[in-house]
DNA sequence: CTTGATTAGTATGATATCGAACTATATTAG
DNA sequence: CTAATATAGTTCGATATCATACTAATCAAG
């Protein structure tokens, strides 16, 4: 396949993704804000991911979709399980797996947490930035989408 | 000031910031993957910064602008000057304080990094993806200045 | 000046993440 | 069926990051 002119602006792609950087840095630290004490943004994402594309998925799934290593997600899968946000059970299909379910908690605790963000959010995005954000949304999923389709 | 209906939809904007997680996530990727051993890609994100916004900063400073506590930031930058590519230097003004200074091999390192990242994200992104980059980029600024401005 | 409060940086102990090695189960070749 | 290989998850040791506490230097009030 031909490859779109090659070396025709590394650095303006490059900053274009710097860019993406530093909100996804700032709106991370209004998350992070919102959570209460122990429950890391990443945990939070897990629980998120479950309830965007389904539970009943195993640990090793869930580690791929993050991008962090199946070691990180069985410390994570702990915190969550600890604090009564997820349950962890048995494959029936593989004696080796494992399936992550979310509990009533989790569910209750990620609609909690949103809002607390939303609010945060409310008071720090103007209309115009609000539309903005809209505005780029499309494109947004058409990148995600495609890097996600296209990982290395 | 008055505030844009809050709670309007609190969801729709969380979503719009998990897109952009996602595709930082991925993008992230692909810059670690594209770094030497050890080299962390917060790291390369404070030396990118020192060429984008001038070095002979504080270690406070840049910790500040790149969100992290200021004992990570001296760690991070020991990590960066026992590779030769930062230096740090006391501050003549403040007899507590210092100040770092990107080192000529620090910038070779940068400019051979972004190099490899580019041509990873050539082989990745279609020109119509390019074209979407490029076309979100004057909101993305927009939005990144705003928050930066605009911090909790 | 001197004292109290603030600030820059470091040290310490904790959690999050990673890579490599390990265990147990599944799958495949023959 | 058995042996070799692959996969799911855990364990272990390392780095990145954080919160708290500490040291040293600056600044402000008087």
């Amino acid at each position: 396949m031909t490859q779109n002119e090659p070396g025709e602006d590394p650095m303006s792609v490059f900053a274009i993704f710097n860019e993406i950087g530093i909100v996804n840095q700032l709106a991370t630290a209004v998350l992070a804000a919102s959570l209460p004490e122990g429950v890391h943004p990443s945990h939070f994402s897990i629980i998120n991911h479950l309830v965007r594309l389904g539970d009943g998925k195993t640990p090793i799934r869930i580690a791929g979709a993050m991008q962090v290593t199946k070691n990180t997600m069985t410390h994570s899968l702990r915190v969550l399980e600890s604090r009564g946000f997820i349950e962890v059970r048995a494959n029936p299909d593989d004696g080796r797996g494992k399936l992550v379910f979310l509990t009533a908690r989790g569910q209750e605790f990620r609609e909690q947490a949103i809002m607390a963000v939303g609010r945060q959010i409310d008071q720090l995005i103007t209309p115009d930035l609000r539309e903005r954000l809209v505005r780029i949304k499309p494109d947004l999923v058409a990148i995600r989408s495609h890097l996600d389709n296209n990982r290395l």
